[in-house]
Formats: structure tokens, sequence, C-alpha cells
DNA sequence: TAAGTATATTGCATATAATACAACAATATT
DNA sequence: AATATTGTTGTATTATATGCAATATACTTA
């Protein structure tokens, strides 16, 4: 397959910009492509003049540029799920007091695409655009028990409890298929559960999952019954919602 | 000046896709960019490659791809003034009753970075990632009026109450300023009124603009002073906010 | 169902455009 | 102020993107 490498390059320094919240130099961006200083100061400059990329004329550094932001808007604007399943994220907030999160599969990983926050002073809170692994997530795993993606090749640790053999988590989504929701119990962040449920379409296909997450001492393993009882439920409710909604383009 | 070419193209795709919901095939992207269907493919095959686009299997057309959300997050996490405003965006719609929005200055128009939606049924909602013009909004001219952005060079009409003549718009940036809030009269939408002033940084610069909109039944011209009073305060209280903040990479 | 049409992908030769190198310019640092 | 570091511009070379043609795939119509 042909790819386009100065594109590629562009594109990567996008990902990179993106990852380095302080901004990038020439010379570091270069280092990381490995091209020269010429070329690296000629793609950024190209994607500073189509609004993608922003000098940072005090650090001489480069950030992302508010292009991104607007494209974002179109994609968001373009799934039918994220709009039917705003009244159900701020049913989960209310009766569980916990942030509601909702999110599909993207670039084999978990992308928050909407989220309904929580008024207490602790909570956990997920920005939309969050790209998260699938294997350590409550939303992720609820994609993977019930979706047809494949599961990640390497399973990477974030804390003693994530599950980083595939036997274990491959056992663990069955237990997911049965109970019919799925919990993060401080595999992703220490301090944090999740419960989560997928959502399904018109013709029962997974398209994203809904769930919430809450500090580990309000969400203890005594509430999880209770919690994931309404998680589930508000979860059919949408899935239900959804099978009215036929598109051609499904928000895959 | 050096423009790469491939990276170019690709960009002005991606644009392309945010442009058009339906998603675009391959001919047509080749059509609009002038170039062959070769390359139209080639280059829509590595933005999808790594997230940016996505093949729509039913339609074979192209949409934006969720890489892009992930983007815009990183880019709105770098704002120091998101942040800061958010709990005055709250106090705004509250005090108010009508949508609150915050904006910051992006390729020659005015981008939105956050929202706070009213429980009004009828109630005026623009999206994080809208693009607008900066002459007929009222965050775009409180930016023309106090930053140092120059005029848009063609003032395009979107209702018979658009200024588009230059002369006039800057008489009407001159009361602005005078009045230390800019107002929106069913400029840019017909039945939308909105009113908006600038936030200012540590260092007295203009940053961005905060302000409401409402349905023209409810934001009446009676209401405009109480209403615009309700708004300078605000802003003024967050301008003193963000007085205490300063950063090296200002977000301009 | 089959033939035809439109659309997308792949192979390949050519020429353009991206690249690296070097020189220069602009900042930052000491 | 002098030096070191970083970014930009010019230019020759070669790699790479491109267009054309051919093939493959999907969609339409008879």
């Amino acid at each position: 397959m042909t790819e386009i490498q100065s594109l590629a390059r562009g594109l990567k320094i996008l990902e990179l910009l993106g990852q380095v919240q302080e901004g990038v130099s020439i010379t570091e961006l270069a280092a990381r492509l490995g091209v020269d200083k010429a070329s690296a100061s000629r793609l950024v400059a190209t994607l500073a003049r189509y609004g993608y990329a922003e000098k940072d004329e005090e650090t001489r550094r480069f950030h992302l540029g508010p292009q991104v932001v607007s494209l974002s808007r179109s994609v968001l604007a373009r799934l039918p799920l994220r709009d039917a399943a705003k009244p159900f994220l701020c049913q989960l907030m209310e009766s569980t007091g916990e942030c509601a999160h909702l999110a599909v599969p993207a670039q084999g990983k978990v992308l928050y695409i909407d989220q309904v926050e929580s008024p207490a002073t602790l909570r956990v809170n997920a920005q939309v655009g969050t790209l998260n692994p699938l294997h350590c997530t409550a939303l992720g795993k609820a994609l993977l028990a019930f979706g047809d993606l494949e599961l990640p090749p390497t399973l990477e640790s974030f804390t003693p409890h994530t599950l980083t053999d595939s036997g274990r988590l491959r056992k663990n989504l069955e237990q997911v298929r049965t109970q019919g929701y799925a919990v993060d119990d401080e595999e992703f962040d220490i301090g944090v559960r999740c419960i989560a449920v997928p959502v399904f379409d018109f013709r029962g296909k997974v398209v994203g999952s809904i769930g919430i997450s809450g500090p580990a001492t309000r969400v203890t393993p005594e509430r999880l019954p209770e919690l994931s009882m309404r998680v589930v439920t508000i979860g059919k409710a949408l899935s239900e919602r959804m099978s009215f909604i036929r598109t051609e383009s499904p928000a895959k």
C-alpha cells in the first residue's frame, strides 16, 4: 500500500504536538521524525498556514492550532449516537451521582465523545476527546465483550489491578457478557472504579458504550449491584432508543 | 515561502471532509482539488491510515476520523482561559437564563471553545468548535473592538441586519468600545440576539470573549440594558481572574 | 441474472517536488 | 558583547508524488 510520505510526516507532527502540551521546537520535531531541520520547518509551516499548528512567538515552539477543534465539531455532529445519548447520560449522572461518559471505538482505543459532570467535589472526569486503552477501562471492556473488535496485541499495565494476561482478560470479558456490564476495578487509575454497558444500534451492532466513573471510596464493591443495575437499565433504554434511528453511515 | 504540496493537499481534504457531512467520494475529492483520482485515493488512504479520515464501506465515501477529536482535546486542554472561564459561564447562564458562550479568535474568525446550555426549551446553542465570522457576531465584534485583529476584507451578508459596509462596522465598533459591550442584533441569524464582552489577560491583551445568545423574543431591546450589565459585570470578573494567571504561551 | 456503467485501486514511467546539505539569519545564553 | 543554539532560506540531487493506463470492484439497468 502506498503512503504519501510528506502527508504522513505532517500527520505524525500533529500527533506529536498533541502529546506535548508545552509545544515542540523545530529541532525536536526533526529529531523525532528523523528528518532534517529544514524539512521539519517547512512541514510545520504548512501546517501553520492552514491553522493546524500555531507558533508561539514567545517560546518559538509549535502547538496544535484551532483548526482541529473546528474539525472535531464536524465529527461529533455526525454521530447520531451522541445526540441520542445526551438525556440518558444526564439520567445516569443524576441517578448515580457520578460522572457519566459516552464512548466509541476508535483507533483500537476507546474515544470519549460526551460527558456529564457530577456536581460532587471529588469526581472522576474525562474530557471529550480522551483516548484510553480498551483492556483496562469499563467503557473499553464493554466494547470488547459485545463488539467485534480484536483484543489489543499487548496489554499495557497501568496499576497493579490491570489485567495484562490475555487469558485472564478473555475470562473477564466472558463474565462481562454473562452479567451484562463491565467493571473497571482500579485497573487504569488507582482509586477509580467504573461501570459500563454496550450500546447497540438498530441492527444489534455495538456502536459505543456508556457508563459511570467514580472514586473507589464511593463506588464500593457493596454498591456495585445497585449501581450496575442502574447503568444496565439506562443502557438498555438508550439501545432501545437507538433501534429507531437507522442510518446508512453507522457511527462506527 | 515554501509549502509542502502533498501535505497541503491532505489538509485541504480534511477541510472538505469537515464541510460535507454526508462524506465525499474519491472522484469528488479529486475534482475539488484538481488532482488525479489516483492521487486523491492515495492521499485519503494515508489520512485514513492515521485515523484522520474514515471510509464508510456502505457508501464508499470518506468522513473525518476520530483522531481529530482526540487532537482537539489537547488544544482545549491547553487554553488556560477555558478552565478559568467555566464558573463564569455558568453564572452568566444562570443570571440571564440564556446560553452562555466562550470564544477565541482563530483563523480570522471566532471559535467557540466552551458553552453552557440554558434549560429553556427555546434556546440558542452553538457547539464547541463552531467557527463563525467576526463582523456579525457579538463575540466576534467584542474581539474586533478591543483586540488587535484586522477587519475582514469582505463583509459577507447573512441577514438584512448584517453590517456589510466597513465604515458602518467601524462606527459600530467605536460604539462597542464606548459602551463596553457588543451586540449582535439579528445580524447573523434572524431571531437571535447576542451580547458579548472581551476578556483580557494579565497584560491587558484581549484573549477571548464571553457572552450570551437568546431568542430575540426574550432578548428584547428593552432588556438590553439589564442583560448587558450582567454580561459586563461577569466579563470584568473573568478578566480580573485572568489577570492572576500568567503564562508564557498566551491563549492567542 | 447478465451486461454495462461508474467508481476505486494498482502498476509504472516521468517529472516534479521533497529532501538534505550548506550558508545565513535570528535568538538565547554566558 | 561574544558565542552557542536554533530557525530559515537557497540550491542540487534524488526520491517521491503524480498522471496515465489498466485492472478490479461496486452499482445500475435491461
